[in-house]
DNA sequence: CCAGTTACGGTCAGAGTGACCAGAACTGCC
DNA sequence: GGCAGTTCTGGTCACTCTGACCGTAACTGG
């Protein structure tokens, strides 16, 4: 599509925005970082990240952009990728805006959100309903960027970017764990790792155990591959 | 996100589109539909069919209107979804476009386009590069819509939506290959598509064979399952 | 009636999976 | 040091799913 000048047909422009539902995981459960909406009439609610389209800015640039104005969090080196773009007419009282809604990953240990603003809040309590009153529609797009990053880590590395290298295969475990809410046993899970192509490296160097004991575990890094072969289905 | 007067961060807003690539298979290859743009300096390449969203219109609404409006195509029923949304500031010569993409899908009998301005292209040349020069970023849309058709087929039903009801089993097989261009067993198709729940319903009538002859097949229509369990894996 | 074609049902070996067990290698505590 | 507890690692076993293949059923045209 183009701007056509010639038509005459009732066109208009629409404000664009970039909403980002950024994951990461914290003592084992999925987090989400919410923050609270400017306008005073949305106190007490929380939002997502999100910011409007510069004129010379690309929706990358809006969504890493929003992250840092909204909440403190520097993350170039981040997973970034679209989830959808929702607009409806009415889903911002204060106007049409056209959302283009992003999911982002970022390990556990990185960038925790330094804005006040901002806040972590446990996804499986979001997805029950039972967390904080959300603004505009972002009822529905965090369920999707949860459904999403579910469904990516069967068939993608996905999980990697969850974790700081270098990583034992437990701590690989506990991200698919936490995103889908299940046990997994640690042998089953280490034969798959280790059957997909290239999804994790060897590095030779071996952890130090916690203070729990233990066997010390190896550690890798991650592999070159994007698409899992076999894939890592979900049980 | 919203519109927030008080910002005086430099936003503006943009124009906004949808492009629809709508696919659908002729003679056991998958076909896209394209249309001449209407813009004189862009005559000699072809484009997806899309539309400028208006104030009052959801992005679904426009999608169905550009693909009546630009290939005579009226297919309320047909699957329509979300692909991706580009937003290169650069996409559009003619000034800042952001396009929602969307996919569409028709059975092989249904709406083939009535609008003189609109051709059907083979998807396998368009893939190769080797058929018409697309405008605009179009040819980064139409590999990523093929590609989600693709995977679409494994895990959902999706394949239901090219054929008309009721149809054979060996129909539907033929959706499958030439999506995803290769040859099938048909009797462990058969059976793959039989233990998936609710994928298709038997309905107990029978279908005349066609002159070349062979063994009437049973016809089966869609049935309730929108995931399938057990998927459809590519081999 | 016969050759050709398609639909359908079943068999068989190999790969993948979940459940489970046993040993290896560490911790902290007695 | 010895012991209980923990985690990591490798292996077995039964079950399922898959692809390759064969044989039969049921129609066509000649």
């Amino acid at each position: 599509m183009t701007a056509r000048p010639s038509v005459s047909a009732p066109v208009s422009t629409c404000a664009v925005a970039v909403d980002v539902a950024l994951l990461t995981i914290l003592d084992g459960s999925l987090q989400l970082v919410l923050v609270e909406p400017e306008p005073p009439e949305l106190a007490g609610r929380w939002a997502l990240p999100g910011r409007r389209v510069r004129d010379d800015e690309s929706l990358d640039e809006t969504a890493h952009r929003a992250l840092a104005e909204l909440a403190g969090i520097a993350a170039p080196n981040a997973h970034l990728e679209q989830l959808r773009t929702y607009g409806d007419p009415a889903r911002d009282p204060g106007g049409r805006v056209v959302s283009v809604a992003y999911l982002a990953l970022t390990p556990t240990t990185a960038a925790p959100p330094t804005d006040p603003r901002a806040r972590l809040f446990d996804a499986t309590v979001l997805l029950r309903g039972s967390g904080p009153e959300l603004a505009y529609d972002h009822a529905r797009i965090v369920p999707d960027a949860i459904e999403r990053a579910r469904s990516k880590l069967e068939y993608t590395s996905l999980a990697t970017a969850f974790v700081a290298e270098p990583f034992a295969l437990a701590e690989l475990r506990r991200v698919y764990e936490a995103i889908w809410g299940v046990q997994l046993d640690p042998a089953n899970f280490r034969r798959k790792v280790m059957s997909a192509r290239d999804f994790v490296v060897a590095t030779g160097r071996i952890a130090s155990p916690g203070p729990e004991g233990g066997r010390p575990a190896r550690l890798y890094r991650r592999g070159a591959a994007e698409r899992l072969h076999p894939a890592m289905l979900r049980p």
